[in-house]
DNA sequence: CGTCTTTGACCGGCGC
DNA sequence: GCGCCGGTCAAAGACG
């Protein structure tokens, strides 16, 4: 079981103009990425059960204050949505900061692979923090991850930067004659490692998830959404900034066995080091909720 | 042999 | 300028 935590630090200008409809349609109340709390905890009442113990909850955090766009109540019915875009045009960073309650070494993915180029031990810390960079050579996004100081069971994973490609999945999906398994890490000599509880979820975090993300969620959100999951094009920008437990923090495993497009969709391999899903707006809303001061 | 992890070294930013 | 700290590099080893 996890629970999970979005936050973002907001520094320097990242968006482009490319991403300006993406703005737009976070800042458009109406948007899917925006879904009040109520709404969530009845997708969550209606979501069948049992439901995966991966997920036990999803919360935010606003981290407005960081950006100066501490006026919550608002909201973005608020007549200066239009500056607190501009703003945010020029605030915010891409970096997204996860906390993830995790219980034993079930976690999630994020529908990339990732190579550790390094560890490090943070003051006042007692867990090292790893650092990982996406596989694709032409991508940059990075990540960090690390066990929260205050409480060893939360994870606090920070990305980094825009992936500059489709997930590895989306990749296979497009292209059936490479489906085959993702190159599984090695995970050795984990008891040379000084925290080694932290590194068997860490490597639970950046292997396993795929697994229990896999397509099954996406089955299952595709049943739901048919007829527009089934012809997803390229995935936005949202996929490459929003980390997909964020997006699908459910794995509806429950309706994992029907759907229609499962049959152009690559099976998952067991331990396969990536997520086979691919990310839509209709599905985010059923399973993540924003906290619109967020942005 | 290719890929990945590990881990000490190195580098740059920042505070004093 | 110096030291601390966080982030990155890269060599070495493990693994399939």
């Amino acid at each position: 079981m996890f629970s999970m935590e979005i936050t973002e630090d907001h520094g320097t200008t990242w968006f482009n103009e490319s991403d300006d409809d993406l703005i737009r349609e976070l800042l458009d109340n109406e948007s899917p990425f925006f879904v009040l709390p109520q709404t969530f905890e009845t997708e969550e009442a209606h979501l069948s059960k049992p439901r995966t113990n991966l997920v036990s909850e999803v919360y935010t955090e606003s981290t407005a204050a960081n950006t100066g766009l501490t006026d919550q109540s608002n909201g973005f019915h608020s007549r200066n949505a239009a500056v607190l875009e501009e703003k945010l045009m020029s605030k915010i960073d891409n970096k997204y900061t996860l906390k993830i309650r995790s219980c034993g070494n079930e976690m999630s993915d994020d529908g990339y692979k990732w190579r550790k180029y390094g560890q490090k031990s943070i003051k006042n810390s007692p867990h090292p923090r790893s650092y990982y960079r996406c596989t694709n050579p032409r991508c940059s996004a990075k990540k960090q991850v690390e066990r929260s100081s205050q409480d060893s069971d939360t994870l606090v994973i920070t990305y980094e930067g825009l992936h500059l490609h489709f997930t590895y999945t989306n990749f296979l999906l497009n292209q059936p004659q490479l489906i085959q398994p993702p190159t599984k890490r090695s995970k050795t000599n984990i008891n040379q490692v000084q925290d080694r509880q932290f590194q068997e979820t860490e490597a639970a975090q950046t292997q396993q998830i795929p697994a229990l993300f896999s397509q099954t969620t996406l089955a299952a959100a595709r049943f739901n959404h048919q007829d527009k999951l089934c012809d997803v094009g390229p995935q936005g920008l949202l996929e490459d900034m929003v980390p997909l437990m964020v997006r699908r923090p459910y794995n509806s495993t429950t309706l994992s066995s029907s759907t229609s497009c499962t049959s152009s969709y690559p099976s998952s391999p067991p331990s396969s080091s990536s997520s086979s899903l691919s990310w839509s707006p209709n599905i985010f809303t059923q399973y993540a909720s924003v906290n619109s001061s967020t942005i």
